[in-house]
DNA sequence: CTCGGCACGTA
DNA sequence: CGTACGTGCCGAGC
């Protein structure tokens, strides 16, 4: 949970209580010199948790100095008994305080003192300045600082099981006040430093006694009413039980003194944190940092905030200043990037500022005050083009500020996937690519500068598309268009009935249960069903199932579903493959969706535009374009997705896309005829393939050929369509030649797909968009097919895709007529869902319909079905 | 802890 | 040895 900018609180880090716990909490990692790592990874992966949770406005860290305390020299057993701490836990904590200084942390340190006295001190004279304090370490003893003003963040077993101790969190656990501690470990000691305590008083009486009286003192006040066994103990142990306590209070009267100023939490300097954590091994922390991802080796190319090597953007602090900078830019395009307070790890949540660059020049603007208001009116203005990184995402950082962005004109995220469709995009990638040897003074020139060469690279593209579309134009007349309308989608998020859920969960936890029993009584022995491993196992080792003609993975052998149908007779599998489904049922949707919802109920998901290789969508966190639809759970799970009182779901869905699509680019006479005639596709590719009339295929033939036209569209071969309809090879090869006979279009296109692919390396879809397929190109024969199935399914499911985008276009087009009385949820690849006021419901749909089957011309009409109902299982 | 492999949900 | 995805769990290895 972030806190806001500017919050004015102090994180302090017992630096020795910390190396301590992630030493033991994670395995002796080395880096490459060899040397020991585990326990500053362990203590970087803290800080970088601790920073990203509270960003502080002050931080400082502490550690022990050698030199022996007061409590070793009032008390020659002082964590006596303790083991000696091995040698490489103490090697590290020198680099722990480079890892330290690295994030420009002052340390605080005393000879004579432990490290948690000088925490002790330093949040008590912080509380006193009424600065709110969080005290970050591996070690309990800490807790007795609890005050109104001081907070415990203490790790317990790992390193991520973290607790933030207030007081009454201390109270719930000890069952005293947390100032009473000292007097706890006077009274039932503590084996881990050695302190005595009272001989024969433990944590429950110790508990008790405090929970009455409150303190030592008062307790041996009030030792007349202790009952008699208890009383001798405390009186025989007077001495020991004070001295004790003061054995086990920290002191907060070391000779430190908090310097406010000296701690203010400084943006570090990104290179020394990144070369640190590259001499470390720690790459998997560099995206952690703010930058760090941007940053190389030796730190030439810096975006992030601090770098030192490359000059700065100006900072514009006036509403004049802003004019000025906009005016110059003479209306031409200005690259925007917002920057988030958590791009820096002692900023907060929200913007923090924003990034502009004319080219001419770049600037950094605060995100407050005036300065926020005349960026708002920029922001919304459509005449002002604006270049975006990601433009969706901000969006949405705007619209939670209440301010809205319009003229979106250029998002080079989605520019550098249309031109690379596949490799992953990321901003700091793309830098590098293209600029290998500048440093930019900031992110929005970097921003801006991409917009110059992806615009040259696409044209460069375009000029060799001949048809009616090129990749400019998808860049520009679809995908540019669709990043406010699913910005509005995932905003609106779909309501889910939760308590349908919860119930559902219960149930199914219940026959989990039940057939875990079941599955344990014949393999004779408990084991986790989820592990393929173990299941492997038991199937094939306690049960002696025989492995023939099983598929092996690279681990052993399978026990895939489709492996385990061939065991089928064994009366375990049918309640493994139970197992299973309701396993992923429960975790996956059940369990995880209503801890998701919005106060509203409602579940958004973020459909990402430039992640697949074929133009598709993807929906994440959470994904919802895997919503179980199969007969068996849809009503129950896809049931629970409801419209909001007063309205209807309208799911509208293309009605065999895929195919149509395979009519159209092949130019397959008699597919297009069927699919004209407006015939059932599969019925009749039977009909052709088994030569029999179309009213004579029976539901298994017809079965068949929805599985083979399937298949043909992913390209696959006779070995795959054996396995898939339970045939031997050479029946499948036949059926596959008959198929081809009959479609003799679809098979020119396969070859001439291939031919040209291989040719050129790439294969586009009729409305431009491109896949390159390196596969083909390899010497690997299994990766040059491989790449030859991408290249045949590409161009159709590819255009399918541009289709559905372009119907949502349409119907978005349609939708200002409705007010908002009708809205966009979700895009499931064929299918639309929306939300719709009752009245309107049907004649909505068959508006939207209209739009979606107008939505592109094929040689094929394009069919839609429509359905409305009060929930998303009622529309299939 | 992080990440690859497996399994499985969708179109 | 059929395309395109995302997620959860396990278990090895960092």
């Amino acid at each position: 949970m972030a806190k806001d900018r500017k919050n004015g609180m102090l994180v302090l880090l017992d630096g020795n209580a910390l190396v301590h716990r992630a030493y033991h909490a994670l395995p002796p990692l080395t880096n490459k010199e060899g040397q020991a790592t585990g326990a500053v990874y362990g203590v970087a992966m803290t800080l970088l948790s601790v920073l990203e949770k509270f960003h502080p406005e002050y931080i400082a860290a502490s550690f022990d100095l050698a030199a022996p305390t007061f409590r070793h020299e009032a008390y020659a057993d002082y964590k006596g008994t303790r083991q000696k701490a091995p040698d490489d836990l103490y090697e590290q904590i020198p680099i722990v305080k480079d890892l330290v200084r690295a994030f420009n942390i002052p340390i605080y340190e005393k000879e004579g003192y432990e490290a948690d006295d000088c925490v002790g001190t330093i949040a008590r004279q912080a509380a006193e300045r009424g600065i709110p304090t969080v005290i970050v370490t591996g070690d309990n003893d800490a807790l007795q600082l609890v005050s109104p003003l001081i907070k415990v963040f203490a790790l317990r077993k790992g390193i991520k099981d973290i607790v933030l101790y207030d007081e009454a969190a201390v109270l719930a656990k000890y069952g005293f006040p947390a100032s009473a501690l000292p007097d706890y470990k006077g009274l039932a000691g503590d084996a881990s430093d050695n302190i005595p305590g009272v001989a024969g008083i433990g944590a429950k009486t110790a508990t008790d006694l405090l929970a009455e009286y409150g303190s030592l003192e008062r307790v041996y006040e009030g030792l007349d009413s202790v009952k008699e066994s208890v009383r001798k103990k405390l009186a025989a142990d007077r001495e020991a039980a004070f001295f004790s306590k003061k054995l086990g209070t920290i002191d907060t009267a070391a000779p430190v003194s908090f310097d406010a100023a000296a701690c203010v939490a400084k943006d570090f300097d990104v290179s020394v944190v990144s070369d640190f954590f590259r001499r470390m091994g720690f790459h998997s922390l560099l995206k952690r940092i703010p930058g760090g991802e941007l940053t190389t080796n030796n730190s030439q190319l810096t975006t992030g905030k601090t770098g030192t090597k490359r000059k700065k953007a100006k900072t514009l602090k006036t509403v004049e200043e802003i004019e000025t900078f906009l005016k110059e830019t003479n209306g031409g395009s200005v690259a925007v990037h917002l920057v988030s307070g958590e791009e820096s790890l002692f900023g907060g949540a929200g913007i923090a500022s924003v990034e502009l660059s004319s080219g001419k020049e770049a600037v950094s603007v605060e995100w407050n005050g005036t300065c926020k208001a005349s960026l708002s009116v920029f922001l919304a203005d459509t005449g002002r083009p604006k270049a975006f990184f990601d433009a969706k995402t901000a969006w949405h950082a705007l619209d939670a500020e209440g301010v809205s962005l319009a003229g979106i004109s250029y998002d080079v995220m989605i520019a550098g996937y249309l031109l690379s469709a596949g490799s992953r995009v990321e901003l700091g990638v793309l830098l590098s690519e293209e600029f290998p040897d500048e440093a930019f003074p900031s992110v929005a020139d970097g921003i801006l500068r991409l917009v110059g060469r992806l615009r040259e690279k696409m044209d460069s593209v375009s000029a060799e598309q001949d048809g009616k579309w090129t990749l400019s134009r998808l860049f520009t007349e679809v995908e540019m268009p669709l990043i406010p309308i699913l910005a509005r989608m995932e905003k609106s998020g779909i309501r889910l009935d939760t308590a349908v859920f919860r119930t559902l969960s219960d149930g199914l936890g219940k026959e989990l249960k039940s057939v875990e029993k079941r599955i344990y009584d014949l393999a004779g022995r408990e084991f986790n069903v989820n592990s393929p491993k173990q299941l492997a196992e038991v199937l094939f080792s306690d049960l002696g199932i025989p492995t023939t003609g099983l598929k092996r993975t690279k681990t052993g052998v399978s026990t895939a579903s489709s492996e385990l149908e061939k065991l089928r007779e064994h009366p375990i599998v049918a309640l493994i493959e139970e197992e299973r489904e309701l396993f992923k049922l429960k975790t996956t949707y059940l369990d995880a969706f209503p801890a998701r919802v919005d106060v509203s109920s409602r579940l958004h998901t973020t459909f990402q535009q430039a992640v697949t290789a074929t133009g598709r969508l993807s929906s994440i966190d959470p994904n919802l374009q895997n919503i179980p639809a199969s007969e068996k759970w849809s009503k129950a799970i896809r049931g629970a997705f409801v419209s909001e009182k007063g309205c209807l779901l309208a799911g509208l869905d293309y009605s065999q896309i895929e195919l149509r699509v395979m009519a159209h680019v092949s130019g397959d006479e008699e597919l297009t005829r069927a699919f004209r005639a407006g015939e059932d596709i599969h019925r009749a590719t039977a009909a052709l393939v088994f030569s029999v009339a179309p009213e004579s295929v029976t539901p298994d033939m017809r079965r068949q050929a929805k599985v083979f036209n399937f298949g043909i569209m992913y390209g696959m071969s006779a070995y795959g369509l054996s396995q898939r309809l339970g045939m031997p090879v050479d029946e499948a090869a036949t059926f596959i030649e008959n198929y081809f006979t009959r479609f003799p279009g679809v098979a020119r296109y396969m070859e001439s797909t291939k031919a040209s692919a291989a040719e050129r390396g790439y294969v586009e879809t009729e409305l431009g968009r491109r896949r390159y397929v390196p596969e083909l190109l390899s010497s690997n024969r299994a990766l040059v097919s491989a790449g030859e199935r991408m290249a045949i399914n590409m161009p159709i499911q590819g255009l399918a895709a541009d289709i559905m985008k372009l119907a949502m276009l349409r119907v978005a087009e349609i939708l200002p007529e409705y007010g908002d009385r009708a809205r966009i949820l979700l895009q499931v690849h064929d299918e639309l869902v929306f939300e719709v006021a009752e009245d309107i419901a049907e004649g909505f749909a068959a508006r939207a319909r209209g739009a979606m089957e107008a939505a592109y011309e094929l040689s094929v009409p394009l069919i839609v079905e429509a359905k409305v109902g009060g929930n998303w299982g009622e529309l299939k």
